[in-house]
DNA sequence: GTTAGCGGAAAGTGCCGCTATCCATAAACT
DNA sequence: AGTTTATGGATAGCGGCACTTTCCGCTAAC
């Protein structure tokens, strides 16, 4: 297959395949002449992982090809993509350890403590946590601890069905894919999961007849 | 308090503030003469609430001016601003509704079904709900649906949890902000929590004994 | 009375994800 | 065989977005 029918396949433009090529997302065709190339099925795959990580998922350009180098690195493991996944989703990171940062990691230690998780320093998405739950303190809303453990005890739930479910998936390749997959499109669906079952419960509580909460 | 002190005391920088107010996300100070303006307590509270949306919650600017001016509206109702505060949340939305879209609608309805929930139409929840599923089928992964049933219950209980909460905010007033930032930042919390949760559940399953996961 | 700060408007900046244009070559039609 | 179309590769340009800079005439503070 040409690049021309790589992109009539999966509707991405033909520059933007190339664009995808240069940028580390795609691996090259394989040149057949000095200016022909071909691609196979396992580049379509990919080009599809591709859009479906930056249209739903949401993630930059450079997060996708820096989680792909992990997921085509040899030395891969599971636990390790997992992470590399994790590492792309979430905020830039924010170093100042103010006030209001100092009790959202007390707070997060607690409730690790709680769990039995161990926390990794090195893990983005603890600062994540961190970050959210100082923003909560310092919008006067410390309050919102309160349910942490609420979020946490849905949280292993979650993770505990995630993991089940990449297990099922067979050999070493099906794992990584659907953990990438998983971890990525997974927070989406949980996320607007939450939404949907907001509004419902909200329409229980402060359901007020006015009709859909609408736009 | 002039827009000097604002800026000092929130850290946005004074020609970022005056985008905010041309951009209507904040409202402009109080003119004690034709060209001097005076800000309040509330602009400082309004600002900080923005900056929170739009780093942490990951809002764009346009979104943050949509959703306050539901958050202002005299007509306000706490089930109204929910759901506008849901509705800003989630990807752009894609019309088209090929053989994907059409099988994950049908999942998402059969788990509304189970779980009791009313799905509305004009939610824009559902709608994210049934595209990230749709992608998940289209990247051959349609066994994820498998998976729905415990992300609703978390879900679920997340959603609880956050009602139960925001009823404790007293006033309108209270319960309307807190709506905002927990249903936006409520999201970047058990987004970031569900990732921690993955790392230490896969360090027990997967654990390969080579240290964490990593960057 | 000088200097710093202000409100308001308009233009400019930097990043990002593409998109358009070129070129020489190769493939596909006729 | 000859013309049209597509290709790989490289470079430049574009549109959106969140600011930032610059400018102006005016006001407040030292």
């Amino acid at each position: 297959m040409r690049i021309g029918e790589l992109s009539r396949r999966t509707g991405v433009p033909v520059p933007t395949i190339k664009y995808y090529v240069r940028a580390g997302l795609l691996p090259s065709g394989e040149l057949t002449s000095p200016n022909q190339a071909s691609y196979g099925e396992a580049h379509e795959r990919r080009l599809r992982l591709v859009r479906a990580l930056l249209e739903v998922g949401g993630l930059k350009v450079a997060a996708v090809a820096e989680l792909l180098a992990v997921v085509d690195d040899q030395n891969r493991t599971p636990h390790k993509v997992l992470g590399a996944a994790a590492a792309r989703l979430g905020g830039p990171g924010d170093d100042d350890e103010d006030e209001e940062a100092v009790a959202a990691r007390a707070e997060v230690e607690a409730l690790a403590a709680r769990r039995g998780w161990k926390l990794d320093e090195s893990n983005a998405a603890t600062a994540d946590l961190v970050q959210a739950l100082a923003t909560m303190f310092r919008l006067g809303h410390g309050e919102f601890a309160r349910v942490l453990d609420d979020y946490a005890e849905a949280a292993e739930r979650v993770a505990r069905a995630d993991l089940d479910h990449v297990g099922r998936s067979g050999d070493l390749e099906g794992i990584v894919e659907s953990m990438v997959i998983g971890t990525v499109l997974g927070e989406v669906v949980l996320a607007a999961m939450r939404r949907v079952a907001h509004v419902n419960a909200s329409a229980d509580k402060f359901g007020d007849g006015s009709g859909p909460a609408g736009a």
